[in-house]
DNA sequence: CGAAACATTGACAACTTTCAATTGCCGTGG
DNA sequence: CCACGGCAATTGAAAGTTGTCAATGTTTCG
């Protein structure tokens, strides 16, 4: 099933969609507390809309998931990638900026935002969890928005290293999204994606075994 | 006293430089529950300094402050700009990967990080508004994140409609910050933003009666 | 194996930056 | 009060970067 062809459905029929999932061995927030039900998405399912009221706050327990908003013409841009054990869905206000899509075959853990938030009223260590959650997440948002100040190859030298602190395992990172997700989430056209990586693999920086796996060779020159 | 002559200080030495002010008439969730110092910044000083620890949580009461980060090689970047009643400083982690700066004169008020949390931890009411008030600053972060996206005239557009929600008197927007802070806000050189707002001046979506007031004419141009 | 989607590469056009010069604004001092 | 100096803003021309369009190569999967 493609990205593409998947046509919007609410949050709440998704999620019916969704299959229960047997307990899961990541730990995140959510699942040291035992919260929300573990829910399935194949690659390409949107887990919520843009435009839908916010209910649920969300974990994901294993996959991937993006965050995009598409534009009145057509562009596509990506607000966030989350990987296990981190938290998505935090928005303000009644109604989602941006939609949800698993981006591969993805388990997330779903509660409902105002349960969680009469919860933190009880307990102080859930409420500042979550506020620490929170804040993390504007510190990924900051530092998303910096690096969209930035040249093409600087956008794509700082998009590798974070992929690289937060899903390499050594000096090697496998990229569960395509080109035309790492170009939207950094506001370029894939084929700059593809000429960047060229030129850092051409200078030593990276190697790349196949399109969807990159060795870090020299950081340092990464970041400069 | 001109910004760029300022020399670096810490917080604590700066709030020190501060003057107490009279309960201000603004009113924002702090002021509102009567918390915090209200101190007064010159034009260009800083509030506190990337790399510092975060101890605090600021408000403005009366002012313009900015928040930035300078990059090695010396490109300056804004993260956002904040107006009476904004909060800022809320970051993660030990220290400040920002600094703050007032634009103008300002009064800000000033609370110690780790007392609003022990408070949140007792009074719901707080801890909501301050749950709150932090996905507030994710939508503004993601949106700022979302407008770097977009060309360099639509960034223009995008930061003139910001403006207007936040700061405008009718059709008037009185900018406090100069066109380097809204290049640096939006990724781009002072000379397009000049060469851009003269573009919309020409196309009548704008007026500009002098450099720091611009008239919005035609708002539905500029969102195109 | 073959079709479809994804990724890479090339050539050219468009946009933005860079470098340079000019204009406008405002406070200070004659 | 006006002239001057200094800084911010605007404008112009040339260079550089990125986007667009198009063709080719590669991977995936029925």
């Amino acid at each position: 099933m493609l990205a593409h062809t998947i046509e919007k459905q609410s949050a709440e029929r998704v999620a019916r969609r969704g299959t229960r999932d047997n307990p899961p061995a990541r730990s995140g927030v959510m699942a040291k507390l035992m919260l929300g039900v573990p829910i399935k998405f194949g690659a390409g399912a949107e887990i919520y809309g843009e435009g839908e009221p916010v209910e649920y706050v969300y974990e994901v327990v294993q996959g991937t998931v993006r965050t995009i908003k598409v534009l009145s013409d057509g562009r596509r841009k990506i607000g966030g990638f989350y990987f296990a054990g981190d938290i998505f869905g935090l928005e303000e206000g009644r109604d989602h900026t941006l939609s949800a899509e698993a981006i591969t075959d993805s388990s997330v853990r779903v509660i409902k935002r105002r349960a969680l938030i009469k919860m933190a009223g009880y307990d102080r260590e859930l409420a500042q969890q979550l506020l620490a959650v929170t804040s993390r997440e504007i510190a990924r948002v900051h530092n998303h928005a910096l690096m969209l100040i930035e040249t093409a190859q600087e956008r794509v030298s700082s998009f590798l290293l974070e992929m690289a602190e937060r899903i390499s395992v050594g000096d090697l990172i496998v990229l569960p999204m395509s080109r035309q997700d790492i170009a939207d989430y950094l506001g370029v056209t894939i084929e700059t994606v593809s000429r960047t990586f060229t030129i850092l693999e051409n200078t030593a920086a990276i190697a790349l075994p196949n399109s969807r796996a990159v060795v870090l060779r020299d950081r340092a020159a990464l970041r400069q």
